[in-house]
DNA sequence: CAGCATCCATTCTGATACTG
DNA sequence: CAGTATCAGAATGGATGCTG
């Protein structure tokens, strides 16, 4: 093992990535750079705006991304992940790795009880 | 960046993370290997029996961790992380990293506010 | 010892409608 | 366009008491 005594400094990360949208919107913006409100809205259509908000918002006060407002009518608002966000990506990257082998291992796991 | 398409993977891997003494659970297991029900209560006093078998039994769903029950009397079970558990540990390795330098990084933030 | 059952408080998420 | 406000339901967490 690693990971050294002080168990609870993993919750800090967890809180962070918890939210039912935090992990897809970092990766986007992670992937795709800067965004709009409304992009963000169109890739992930199941969100509702408040939710949205409300996630943005949550990152935004971690310094995990930055929002930035343009003064015009209508409206322009541009979201991006900030440096310190990026060094959130090994562990999204270690998530989504595990992630892709577990369905294998769910796949395996109904095939043996359906035989 | 290294993370590709299908976003959702990563919340495979939260899912199972998520809750609030998982985490702990998984890093006493990964660190002290076998241990009793009372064992880890003692090491997690804060968490209430009723937590901590909801907690268990999840991952023991999520065959993350083994549940070996000696029929005696007094009961005697026993939890250990399985194999596939084990893949998770990079993840954990990567958010504990994390969580220490978030904390310095909210420190920061402190001291800045402050001045 | 290792739970389960019940009740309760809080938080989270969603649906819908409205606005500068 | 990018929100805010309100209401409602679901999920989560905790306190307490009982049991094989």
């Amino acid at each position: 093992m690693t990971i050294e005594p002080e168990l609870c400094r993993v919750e800090d990360a967890l809180g962070i990535l918890v939210g039912k949208w935090k992990p897809i919107i970092l990766l986007l913006l992670l992937k795709n750079g800067t965004q709009r409100f409304s992009e963000l809205k169109r890739k992930v259509p199941e969100i509702t705006q408040k939710m949205l908000t409300k996630q943005l918002r949550e990152l935004e006060d971690e310094d995990i991304i930055e929002r930035v407002v343009y003064p015009q009518v209508p409206p322009k608002v541009e979201y991006s992940i900030t440096e310190y966000g990026k060094s959130l990506e090994p562990i999204l990257a270690a998530m989504h790795e595990w992630g892709t082998k577990h369905t294998l291992h769910k796949q395996q796991k109904l095939e043996q009880e359906s035989m």
